[in-house]
DNA sequence: ATGAAAGCGCTAACAC
DNA sequence: GTGTTAGCGCTTTCAT
């Protein structure tokens, strides 16, 4: 195999050897009508005969148009983005499109120039900026901006005018999450947030405070800990919320991983779940439902997130292309409560 | 943002700003060291002044030299080829590629040339077909090798003659879990199973068998069950497994999530593991600590799979650059065995 | 219906 | 040191 050195088969050898100019099999291979039935018929034999297949790296060059879209997402090793990525190339290769990856070694990545020129010299019609808002890795973005030669979709981060972004709606999770668990009768509801320096954690956690309030009750800082995410620190951060906030009846966990380590943590400890402690989760992994007590948590469809980011940079290259001016526009998506045991069940015995 | 319409900076305005040739531009550009320092420094200012960034697309067109990999993947869902995608795009940052992504929308996905095809149109410099062997999806492959233009490198497959490969040893896994299993005493182990169409199911499942061989005891086809991987088909084949294996008191599970199913059977059933049952997993998830009772599990570093397989295309394709002549290679990984409570924990306490 | 010439943005080979 | 010419593989005028 890899059969070094040997030439690529071009334009000009199937013209050669089909006996017309190149602009003919050029215009076979772009099917166009002006060819007579048997110069096609020539051109096709040939073309199979050398297994021909176009540059498509010539054509891009000369029509100014790849076809190819920059995704650059972070963290692949988490569901998340994974499941997002995974949306992105199945609509990808629905609407024709290639995909050039780019993985930031760390959320808060700051070098995010040198990664945009790479896709930017490689000509693509548009791109993807799927990692998730934290610290301040947006920051860049406000000066490249203006005047950035192709356009760009931001999934999950916060509303800023004139930018495309598609984000699920994480502060109406965490109000379905917390209501939920005050429609049981909980009054002490603790929560164990994501790094505060993330959008989403932020969202989530603001969901929990305003069901709180709302409800007339306290959702002070002692009420919450915080986690980087994992079952490792959830864990962590339940037993110095457990020990804190002992009053505490149910725990709204900003994703389902660290409530995984919230439930090992009860096991360990002989608290009941849901009995002595309810637990909502965040995500929805396929896995939440096999965790013993199976979890409640907040499904949000992040391979939709994916395809919805595609489906809307799409029509962002179209429209450049057409020369219309392009709108900038939010999408928000919403999440839906899933009712376990963890919690309690569905509503039929109230507190 | 997105200005629409301007056109693309080109080596040619630099030039023309910088009063020099194209050709100087492309020699400052380059850092080739015949440039007079003050011209350099008058091209310089002018790219920056510009912010000129050279076409990526023209330099491979003439170089022939892309600096792109072809990474082809499925089921980005799931948390395996998730994690080895993580570690491909983490070894071709560092190695300066850039990734062309494919995902198949399955893992028998046919049209494997379809696929081929395009990446070789956009000029990739090597392959890295990072989906499991599954049913037939190789079959393509026999006759397409032959006289293939690029480098192309397998992960997780059976051993081919003259193909390059990278791939753990999940035979060596198999027999690891029960090896462990059976030093704890258990004489009656059974075994779950993925889909028989997947060779690291099978291999997996060799290992269970050979060893159950090698001491003495039976490894019957009503000792084995199978699943899809999903935690949902773990629970449902350990159920039917339960059933026609009631001696069963041990079972090596070939993937975390299923082993998952199996516990939450277990903990709705009032088995209690590992004390009626020990129950040893596959992957080394993370969350497998956290499960309950702790997951025992084989660990393999999938990431380490996918930076094995960036070392290694890179490195042929250097040597096709230098027309040496590329020799086939396997590069077997090996996985670990890690002990936790779910199989009654390290060897302290043999039956 | 087909071909010739020009050029996308860049670099290699040779001048000078 | 720097410019000229040619050409990577393809498409787009514009002839014929």
């Amino acid at each position: 195999m890899a059969a070094a050195g040997r030439r690529r088969v071009t334009i000009k050898h199937v013209a050669r050897e089909a006996l017309v100019s190149t602009q003919t099999v050029s215009r076979v291979i772009n099917e166009r009508p002006d060819v007579a039935p048997e110069t096609r018929q020539r051109v096709l034999d040939v073309i199979e005969r050398l297994s021909y297949k176009p540059s498509a790296l010539a054509r891009s060059l000369i029509r100014q148009r790849s076809h190819t879209l920059g995704v650059v997402t972070a963290g692949l090793q988490y569901m998340g983005p994974a499941r997002t990525l995974n949306g992105i190339t199945a609509k990808a290769e629905e609407l024709g499109y290639t995909l050039l990856l780019e993985e930031l070694a760390d959320f808060a990545y700051r070098d995010v120039e040198h990664i945009l020129d790479n896709l930017l010299a490689r000509q693509v019609d548009g791109i993807i900026w799927a990692v998730q808002e934290a610290g301040d890795n947006r920051e860049a973005f406000t000066t490249l901006l203006d005047d950035f030669p192709v356009p760009i979709v931001f999934l999950t981060m916060h509303e800023v005018p004139g930018w495309h972004i598609i984000t699920f709606d994480n502060y109406l999770g965490g109000r379905l999450a917390t209501e939920h668990l005050l429609a049981h009768g909980h009054r002490c509801i603790g929560h164990i947030m994501g790094p505060a320096t993330w959008w989403e954690a932020r969202e989530r956690r603001r969901g929990w405070e305003e069901a709180m309030h709302a409800a007339g009750l306290p959702a002070a800082d002692g009420h919450c800990a915080q986690g980087n995410w994992s079952s490792a620190q959830g864990e962590q951060a339940f037993a110095r919320l457990h020990q804190q906030f002992p009053e505490m009846t149910a725990v709204f966990v900003a994703n389902d991983q660290m409530a995984l380590g919230v439930l090992n943590h009860a096991h360990r400890h002989g608290i009941r779940v849901p009995e002595d402690l309810a637990v909502v989760g965040f995500d929805g992994l396929p896995e939440a439902a096999y965790f013993w007590p199976p979890l409640s948590t907040v499904y949000h469809n992040q391979s939709e997130l994916g395809c919805r980011a595609v489906s809307q940079i799409a029509d962002l290259v179209e429209v450049v292309e057409a020369a219309e001016a392009p709108r900038a526009q939010v999408t928000w998506l919403q999440p839906e409560l899933v009712v376990r045991a963890s919690s309690g069940g569905p509503l039929s015995n109230p507190a």
